[in-house]
Order: C-alpha cells, then sequence, then structure tokens
DNA sequence: ATGGTAGTCGAACTA
C-alpha cells in the first residue's frame, strides 16, 4: 500500500499535474491540502475517469483538506475535525480530514500558518497542533496496536537543516513551534520519511527564483505510529514536481507500506 | 528604482 501527503494550492488549478501523478505513481490514497475550494467545486471527474474517488472537504476558497483513493477501496469511520479542533474566529476551518484505509487511520491536517510570532494566528497554530496531539495520544492508549498516519503541511521546519536560511525567518522555526511538533515524537510517532530521505526539501516559495537556487523548507510529513511504522519499506520526496509548467509551491511525500 | 509569485475573486487577502 502507497499512501502519499501533498499540499496542491488549488485542485481546480492544479487538477492536471495531480492526476498525471497519479497515474505515474499508483498510490493508494493520497491527501491533499489546501484545495481551495467547496466540494461542490471539486474536480471529481478528473479523478474518476483514471480510477479514483474523492472525498473533499473544504467551506470556501482557503484552506481545505481532501482524499482521493483508488476507487476499490472502502474508507470507513470519515471525520471532517478531529475532536476538540479549535476555530479561527468562530469558525472551524476545513484543515483536517480522517479517514480509516485498508485498516490505517489517516488523517490529511493543514496546519495554520502562524503568520507572526506575535500574531493571533500563531496562537491558534499552537492550540491546534496542541489539541491534535493530545487527540492522538488518546486514541493510541486505547489502541496502542493502531496503524495511524498524520500527514500534511505542518507549516513548521524541526531541524535547523530544514530552511535554507534560518535567519530570513521568524515563524516555522521558533521554540514554540518546534515542541509542538517534538510533541508528537512524545507520544510516540516517527517522521519516518526523514531517515530514508535526508537533506531533501519538500517546499519553495514562488518568489525569487527559490526553487532553482534549492531556497526551501521541509515542512510537510508523514507521522507514522509504532505500529504503521514497521510497515514502512520506503518513501520519497517527489522534487521533480515542482518543475515544469503550473507547479505546486509544495511536493509530495509518499510512504509505501508493506502488504 | 521598483517590484519581483501564485491562487482566489474581481479588491484585497493568504501564503
Amino acid at each position: 500500500m502507497k499512501i502519499a501527503t501533498w499540499n496542491v494550492n488549488s485542485v481546480r488549478a492544479r487538477s492536471p499535474r495531480v492526476i498525471s501523478f497519479l497515474e505515474r505513481t499508483k498510490v493508494d490514497v493520497l491527501g491533499m491540502q489546501e484545495i481551495k475550494c467547496k466540494p461542490e467545486q471539486f474536480p471529481y471527474a478528473d479523478f474518476e475517469a483514471i480510477g479514483y474517488k474523492v472525498i473533499a472537504h473544504g467551506l470556501n476558497q482557503w484552506n481545505g483538506v481532501a482524499f482521493a483513493y483508488r476507487a476499490e477501496l472502502e474508507p470507513q469511520d470519515l471525520e471532517l475535525s478531529f475532536s476538540a479542533q479549535p476555530s479561527f474566529k468562530d469558525v472551524v476551518e476545513a484543515r483536517a480530514i480522517g479517514a480509516t484505509f485498508n485498516g490505517v487511520r489517516i488523517w490529511s491536517l493543514y496546519v495554520p500558518h502562524g503568520r507572526g510570532l506575535d500574531d493571533p494566528h500563531m496562537e491558534y497554530k499552537l492550540e491546534f497542533l496542541d489539541r491534535l496531539a493530545s487527540d492522538t495520544a488518546e486514541q493510541l492508549e486505547e489502541n496502542p496496536d493502531l496503524e495511524l498516519c498524520l500527514m500534511g503541511d505542518f507549516n513548521i521546519a524541526p531541524l535547523d537543516s530544514d530552511v535554507y536560511d534560518l535567519s530570513l525567518f521568524e515563524t516555522h522555526i521558533s521554540e514554540p513551534e518546534r515542541q509542538a511538533f517534538e510533541a508528537f515524537e512524545q507520544i510516540g510517532l516517527t517522521d519516518t520519511v526523514r531517515d530514508l530521505v535526508p537533506n531533501q526539501y519538500t517546499y519553495w516559495d514562488y518568489k525569487d527564483l527559490c526553487f532553482p537556487k534549492n531556497n526551501g523548507m521541509r515542512i510537510d510529513f508523514c507521522l507514522t505510529s509504532e505500529a504503521l511504522t514497521e510497515r514502512v519499506v520506503g518513501a520519497s520526496i517527489e522534487r521533480d514536481e515542482r518543475k515544469g509548467e503550473g507547479p505546486s509551491d509544495h511536493v509530495p511525500v509518499v510512504l509505501e507500506l508493506s502488504d
């Protein structure tokens, strides 16, 4: 089984590229972030034409998360938010979608950006991560054998080597953000991709020729529970997806699991 | 010297 995460930065603008990625890699489940549309605006037909089904969760032109999965799979226990997911300006935004595929519990997550160290959005970001970790810890306590993957755009660079120039950033690298990320490791999750694919960014800003200069960041992750980590047999960061016409500013992160 | 990217929506906001 192959699973992947990708911040597509508008699925309507990116549909041809997402489709060719699915055809090329044949991933079973793709968790998307920043679909930037409501479910009724999602380009379902493109996905159905190549044998995939879609579950989309979007409230407006911002944020939005979704799953595309091979049509023969039957997702179970769908959730459009995690337990006690915080709201921003009284709205629980479309930043999380969870479902179980072939017994593997998968969450596609778009963690709030933060905007600035003293911005209310940063408090929102930290609370989002804190509650996500608490909810996940609770599930793992109930069922230590749970095969779980939290995948998505975490908007955090956990290590200094995850940023091309530390001096240019305040958010994404701050101590509170990094502690919030480490909390997931403390409850037993592992960033499995890091060992298999070291020294590879997942995001390059559109501005200032960042991609040609390899001025990027590693902020997209697949965090696996102990039971699922045992099944990881391969991983890739699809750097080539940043090339060519009309790329997203993020590339897919792929995890291969044994059967 | 300025604006320098991309998306949504149709001015300004988000990243």
